[in-house]
RNA sequence: GCCUCGUUCGUCUAGUGGCCCAGGACGCCGCCCUUUCAAGGCGGAGAUCACGAGUUCGACUCUCGUACGAGGUACCA
């Protein structure tokens, strides 16, 4: 009785304190989080905007907070909050509070928390904003297929929010269980103060009465995360887009509490090549994969913090440092963004190219060191690689390559003799009689030098190009095939030096021998 | 269907009323360098600023409408 004329007087309740929505933060250190959900693993979209809370974290020396929304607990998967953190790490993100780190204001996983919910949902509806609900998922689903079939938008009837007190406690005694709704005021306007996008207005009515605590006493998202936003003393709330319609609700919520949201940001999105949010369905790579083909963490920090965000008009390779000191908010755009392959794939290349030789080996190495079958050398060659050797190899692919993982195939040929076609070995204009003959005056050649230097090798066999009437290409890509059995490497002198006398010498007695 | 967000070269973007018949980057094409492949240098093509009205001396920039795209519409987040 009581409880209905509370409802009566919230439900028409309009929007009139607009200017004390948002608190801002001017003399408070700005404190961020990521929440992830661990019901999949987390591809790039979600590490770019993870990686805007933390760039401004940084950039302002406020915290960065992971908080794990676990409340799902039916499609909770396994490993995945590992797999995120160990994502964090690789991109070099470190966190302040979260998993394994703990901090004042745990625990940071939602399961942990749960009396807390419980408790501000029994706030909320002592305070008439919110009420149990004993539909069964049965009557919910019909009704939304009827609505769906009569052209109505599918939203609950209200059926228990008016409920009187009798009836609800005829309920409870027979034991039906129930979920908790909140009550959305009936009619006015609720106005989200977004920071990237202005106020966006709608209207009460259109919104839906959503389940803020489950039957398993959980609590959704939408109570959840208000809840531990506060707790938490987050500042600045940083998410994607998708959430835009569903923040009326949270704003309600807020003032319900009596508290007060934090700026709110809704980032765009990461989209696949149709546009669409980048998803599973899109193949969408995770930090693992890029790990696995060999991108630089550094390269695919820079990149991501590319999408959606943009300092100016032409800079774009950003060291860490740079980045975190260039980041604002301000810049973050409002159109989604489609993940482009190719641009990251340059700018690793650019990484790749930055890196000095020893550096460019050291984080090479395990790549070529790596089985076979998961992209390294071909495993009839003996491990661990000589590291001398294989530097003096990758200075010569240094610039060549646009991952880690392009190194093992491209340079197999420095370490083992491979299979290749004879017709490689004759050029443009040439026959086998011809390359034959100046395989033999190459050989001779190189046989008489004293030392084994590209230096000292290439005048000499640069001499037998007119010698023996032939191009340069004609010689050189004779050589280059006896050599490396293959039409694009590294230039000639050069490789044949790192690929050193005795192979060299090897290979066009060999070539030599197949041209008879 | 309803609600909401978005819309500048293929892609990422700069642009907050005149600096823009729109700048940069990736990709593409050409030239140079060069024994090949790259890298690098130089140059080019590529956007009637989604469309239509309006405001204004003047609009990519402001307003409205339309179209298209996307997100949401769960006891998922």
């Amino acid at each position: 009785m009581y409880v209905e004329e509370e409802y009566l007087s919230y439900m028409t309740q309009t929007d009139d304190r607009l200017e004390e929505q948002q608190v801002i933060p001017a003399d408070k250190t700005p404190r961020l989080r990521f929440a992830p959900s661990p019901t999949g693993f987390q591809h790039i979209g979600g590490f770019r905007t993870a990686l805007f809370s933390w760039l401004y974290a940084r950039h302002t020396g406020g915290a960065f907070v992971v908080r794990v929304e676990d409340t799902d607990t039916a499609r909770t998967i396994e490993g995945a909050v590992e797999f995120l953190l160990d994502g964090f790490k690789w991109l070099g993100m470190d966190y302040d509070e979260g998993p394994l780190v703990g901090g004042p204001f745990g625990p940071y996983y939602q399961t942990q928390r749960r009396a807390l919910y419980q408790q501000y949902a029994h706030q909320l509806i002592e305070s008439g904003h919110a009420y149990r609900c004993y539909c069964t998922p049965e009557r919910l689903d019909q009704m939304r297929k009827e609505q769906i079939a009569q052209k109505l938008p599918p939203r609950y009837d209200h059926r228990c929010r008016f409920l009187s007190a009798e009836e609800r406690a005829a309920n409870d005694a027979v034991g039906i269980s129930w979920t908790v709704r909140f009550a959305m005021p009936l009619d006015g306007d609720t106005v989200v103060h977004d920071e990237l996008h202005g106020d966006i207005v709608f209207k009460n009515a259109d919104i839906d009465d959503r389940i803020i605590l489950k039957s398993d006493g959980l609590p959704t998202y939408h109570l959840a995360h208000i809840v531990d936003d506060h707790l938490m003393e987050i500042t600045h709330l940083l998410r994607a887009e998708e959430w835009i319609s569903s923040a009326p609700t949270h704003i309600q919520i807020w003032r319900a509490l009596g508290w007060r949201p934090p700026l709110i940001y809704h980032v765009p999105d990461v989209l696949g090549k149709d546009k669409k949010k980048l998803s599973k369905r899109h193949n969408a790579p995770s930090w693992k994969t890029f790990q696995q083909q060999g991108f630089l963490p550094e390269a695919v920090f820079n990149y991501l913090a590319l999408i959606g965000w943009s300092f100016d008009d032409k800079t774009e390779i950003f060291t860490r440092e740079e980045l975190i000191h260039a980041f604002s908010l301000e810049r973050i755009g409002v159109s989604g963004g489609i993940y482009d392959a190719e641009k990251l794939a340059w700018m690793n290349g650019i990484y790749i190219r930055k890196l000095t030789l020893e550096e460019f080996t050291h984080r090479t190495l395990p790549y070529m060191e790596r089985p076979a079958a998961e992209g390294g050398l071909p495993d009839s060659i003996a491990r661990p690689l000589d590291f001398d050797y294989t530097s003096r190899v990758l200075d010569l692919e240094q610039e060549r390559l646009r991952t880690l993982g392009e190194a093992a195939p491209a340079v197999s040929f420095f370490y083992m003799d491979e299979e290749y076609d004879t017709t490689l070995l004759i050029q443009k204009g040439m026959d086998a009689e011809k390359t034959r003959a100046a395989l033999l005056r190459v050989r001779d050649v190189l046989a008489s030098l004293e030392t084994w230097d590209h230096e000292v090798m290439e005048p000499p066999v640069r001499a037998l190009i007119p010698e023996l009437g032939l191009k340069a290409g004609q010689l050189l890509g004779s050589i280059r095939a006896a050599v490396s059995g293959r039409p694009h490497t590294p230039p000639l002198f050069t490789m044949m030096e790192t690929l050193g006398r005795e192979r060299v010498m090897q290979r066009i007695d060999q070539a030599i021998a197949r041209l008879v």
